[in-house]
DNA sequence: CTGCTATATTCGCCTGCGCGTATGAAGACT
DNA sequence: AGTCTTCATACGCGCAGGCGAATATAGCAG
């Protein structure tokens, strides 16, 4: 496919940025890391919804997983670049405008997920 | 239509954002006014494509248009918050990650457009 | 082995949107 | 009136990607 080269890294970041759940999901990556129950359980989705949305952003770069027996673990990725780590920062700037980001902050905060705590995640 | 609610300014932000030509658009449009025509030349690209991707712009309120005479004159809107102007701030990182940003620029300043000349901008 | 749990992927379906092409609408000039 | 320039929009096509539902995969526990 000829677009693949007019496809740059930074249309690619721009567009995983540009939906909802996604937005959700690494608002909430910030505050570490977590498993996809923990997710599932906080933003209240179907699994297979946000395994395909941390598929995409696994594509993007955007977050690093990490297997750990049953679970999966994903994390923030490191910025690979001024580009990514300001659009990063920005995610708390939409937090002004998307009150979701914040209940589901304060959502994770009540559960005991991402504590790192070995016994069981959910 | 129910998603109408669901998609917030944040999402149309960021999918404004994620499209090479309205990026190239917006990075044009920082250095100040600028008619279709001069966009038309600069990119290189054909007249109803940037009208296209400008409409798509001033829906998303990124643009403002000001009709004088035969010519349309585009400029950045003002930001409309701290997200907003946080997302107009990443074109500077993008610069480094789209070569073809700078060389827009270039092409830009090489021609006499967008300096408020009024005897015809193309 | 059989199951159970956690996660990933596949399958249709449908909408959004990017493209080129053609056309429309508005204003300036003669 | 007619024509030219500038810009916007409509049409048809094709692809990317979102969704729910179902299924596949992988690892643990009996």
């Amino acid at each position: 496919m000829k677009t693949a080269t007019t496809i740059s890294r930074v249309d690619l970041l721009f567009r995983a940025f540009s939906d909802r759940t996604r937005l959700r999901i690494l608002n909430l990556l910030r505050g570490g890391e977590l498993c996809v129950c923990d997710l599932v359980d906080v933003l209240n989705l179907p699994q297979p919804k946000v395994s395909r949305h941390l598929a995409y952003l696994r594509r993007a770069r955007l977050v690093l997983a990490r297997k750990e027996g049953l679970w999966m673990y994903y994390q923030l990725a490191p910025a690979s670049g001024k580009f990514h780590a300001r659009l990063i920062g920005c995610l708390a700037d939409c937090f002004e405008e998307v009150p979701e980001l914040r209940t589901d902050r304060e959502k994770l905060g009540r559960s005991e997920c991402g504590r790192g705590a070995k016994g069981g995640c959910c």
